[in-house]
DNA sequence: GATGAATGAGGCTTCATTCAT
DNA sequence: CATGAATGAAGCCTCATTCAT
């Protein structure tokens, strides 16, 4: 994640066309940014994006991955480490996804959703890798809300499957994302956010601060 | 959506081309058929298409409306008229869901989520009529499955917000397309509709004919 | 042959675009000329070009059939409509071979050599498709000079495999084309046309008119 | 020639470098062949070619310049050496060359021809000092040719033009290389062998130990 | 009115070559 | 000195779109 302290200077400059494309790409979708886009906003010279990637699709592969890790990392096993209560936890993944997409919106007026989803659903017929790897991605955020839901029914003292649980989180938080983009609204998010709450069993616990003062 | 019905022959060659291109769409993505391959498929000359459409985008857009006509009449409308429990109603929703997936996953081995999102996100940024069609489309999923919430809270005599609930509905159909289409497996589709019943309090609603033996 | 009297335009287009590449390859080689160039010279946009032909190579082999197709028509069989003795065959067909690198040499100062053979060496590993059609030209090519042979054989009462001549003859002629072209000597192709009538038996037929007068 | 022999690692290197290009251009082309793909299959860094060649096609002259040298070396000085009837020299150089051909096609199942009229068609347009180079090794080689040729004529007590004579065995040796290449068929070397031999009037020189026996 | 033919613009990719460490 | 890294210039090809019969 951390650019600079990466060893070489091959793995930095990749990096950092990683990291842009992802912007773009996420902006724009796969089809809307060219490789001459990518190179431009990276500063570097297309054939350099070249030496690193095989294709274009293959960029959009390594991009589909960083998304992933940045998911897990920033969005999940940060928020874990953070908070230990499971109301705490769904809180603020929501609160962060909220968050994210409320300072886009302000900034832009667009919502562009799930950077993952968006790829694989551009790419995935064509390129099988892509959505595998987004799968997979999704099987370990489905295995988090999957603890979170453990931890919920049984602080709760309730009985329940959690696996099942785990994976409507997973779906509901899909909604969310595709909800948010489709009605440009960020508030979409805080929507779905209270519905999980709802279900793991904690409707009250709050997400934003003062949330509930608009009329 | 009877093309045959319609009464000139310019309508049902329009509407030919767009049921042509919402097929074509749908497995290949906008930006992976051609101009070229929906005339080919349509057996139409290309100019023809232009005859009808201003360009691809607007072609695009009439594919999202033709799709939402088809998600309100074929699967809300028509299951509104055929049953009246909310529960049966829910359950006749992702059947029908279902059953369009697992039969196009028997024959492609490929799972194509939801043609309006998929249209929606690829072009949204760059069009954003496709985005508010699709969006004022999901409104109107929203307002039947809040019916559906409003019948299920009455007949139980439970209290809560039919609107809230429906909302919810809706994205979790959203997270259901999503992870069907992300793992390729229609099943999910039947994990979402289970959560769905659960969540409108009618948890032991079968989807499926035999699927509720629980081992 | 004449593009005038083809049918439709796209066929005339397209005999225009092979035509045009046909000189440009024999020039500058297959690599060393692009599509754009093709396409400017034919006068026709790229995209016309890509209408036609496959891709580049496509391209290459119409231009090896056409190039087939006007020596074994104008080389070879207008020479044996107009002659009938063996050595006066013979003799017209490297006649038209030297008066045509002559006239190119005198115009550029270089010789280019058997346009076919130019091209099937430079893509026959890539493309063995060329390297055959190449191979089925020099196939006839080598009847013909086969025939002579025989003919010449019988015309002067002599024994011997005409076959096998022709054979000679026809290795006898890429030799002379080769020789000519590393040598950017036209006139290397009347020595191989001497060499040629002295293996038929006939040495002395001239081949140029006065062409002993240079000493 | 020796590699190994050579005094300092800089002419090794290139020398090296020299030998491993010829085998590539030889078998896919001037154009067939990436500046990258040299540097790898010598082993060498590619900036590392470009510290001993100035750029691509001098590189390509240097491989002229060594195939050149290996033809004029292995096929004619030591097969000058080794026998003295000029029968027996022929018949040698058609042997070593059908031997190589027949080696590579079995190996392979293509016959590649001539290294120097292959890199002097595809590059003599844009590169005269190959074409010059390679015309001024085939003077050398007609000059071996018109010795066999003068010492065939002179053992048969036989008149005639050496010279000529040998030029056209040379123009022969090319059209036994061209027409194996675009046949892929080695075994054209020995037609060529024997017409050669035929031409200098000994005719029943065998060229392979037990080819000679007639059905 | 429908269609074969044509086009301009732009995208992806590769290559020979040079720089900087 | 040798090498990893970077670049500019093209080349091939495709596509949405329009023209002309």
């Amino acid at each position: 994640m951390d650019i600079e302290a990466l060893p070489t200077k091959g793995e930095r400059t990749r990096a950092h066309i990683v990291a842009t494309a992802a912007q773009l790409f996420w902006r724009r979708n796969f089809h809307g940014v060219s490789v001459d886009q990518v190179a431009d906003a990276a500063e570097v010279n297309k054939a350099t994006v070249y030496r690193y990637f095989a294709d274009k699709r293959d960029l959009a592969l390594a991009v589909v991955k960083f998304n992933g890790a940045i998911t897990l990392e920033v969005f999940f096993a940060a928020t874990f480490d953070k908070y230990s209560a499971p109301q705490d936890r769904l809180a603020e993944i929501y609160r962060l996804a909220y968050q994210a997409h409320a300072a886009i919106h302000a900034d832009t007026g667009d919502v562009f959703g799930c950077p993952m989803v968006g790829l694989a659903l551009e790419l995935g017929q064509d390129m099988p890798e892509i959505r595998e790897e987004a799968d997979r991605v999704f099987t370990q955020v489905e295995a988090y809300l999957a603890t979170i839901a453990r931890d919920a029914l049984a602080s709760r003292g309730a009985s329940g499957d959690a696996e099942t649980l785990g994976r409507t989180l997973m779906q509901l938080q899909h909604g969310a994302f595709a909800s948010s983009r489709l009605s440009a609204d960020p508030s979409r998010m805080l929507d779905a956010g209270k519905a999980a709450l709802a279900l793991i069993g904690f409707p009250d616990t709050p997400i934003l601060e003062k949330e509930d003062s608009r009329p």
